[in-house]
DNA sequence: ATCGTTTATCGTAAATAAACGATGAATTTT
DNA sequence: AAAATTCATCGTTTATTTACGATAAACGAT
């Protein structure tokens, strides 16, 4: 069966790891719980701003949350949409059939 | 430990999936194990030319093979390169430590 | 040799992404 | 109240992506 819609939001994924220093972060978050933007400005040789910018492309596409702790921002994984993700993928690789 | 080339190459891949045309030609291709650009073209609503740059972005991440079949091209997915992604993100979606 | 079919490539326009420095907002510290 | 810290956002530049129509290339059929 068709599946476009799971497409659409599959490819927002897709689109939110199509960056090395995304996937990285995603890593980084997934080994520690937690970081502050700080902690990833410290770690990738790019402009704070710069790392500001990929935050905000894995919050948007829902792989990450921000919660502000004055006065920094934490962030954490999205859980549920980590796990959604992760469906999303290994069904679309295990399919060998419509 | 650090796998920064790991995450090279699966950005390439998911940059390649980043898009739901994309998603669909894979899954047609995992589906129907071959095809010529010319169904596809019947199957998306998109000019050939744009079906035909889809397919190149797909065939330079490595996912998919073209065959010159006089006077089609045949295409199919690159199974090798196929396995590979798929372990990647699975790799990529498993790790919970570094 | 010409014609029709199939597909890639070219050229172009509009949109999106990536990077930076500078500025601004929020909050704690002094 | 002022200063310092932390981070997002703005404005800008450059590069890449997406889409299209038009053209070119390759080849079989006539």
């Amino acid at each position: 069966m068709k599946k476009f819609k799971d497409y659409e939001k599959l490819a927002i994924f897709a689109k939110a790891m199509a960056h090395p220093v995304r996937l990285e972060m995603l890593a980084h978050l997934s080994a520690h719980d937690y970081c502050y933007t700080g902690d990833l400005v410290d770690v990738f040789p790019l402009a704070q701003s710069t790392v500001s910018q990929h935050l905000k492309e894995l919050k948007k596409a829902g792989l990450i949350q921000g919660k502000i702790c004055p006065p920094k921002v934490r962030y954490c994984l999205d859980e549920e949409n980590w796990k959604i993700a992760k469906e999303l993928f290994e069904a679309f690789f295990k399919q060998k059939n419509v």
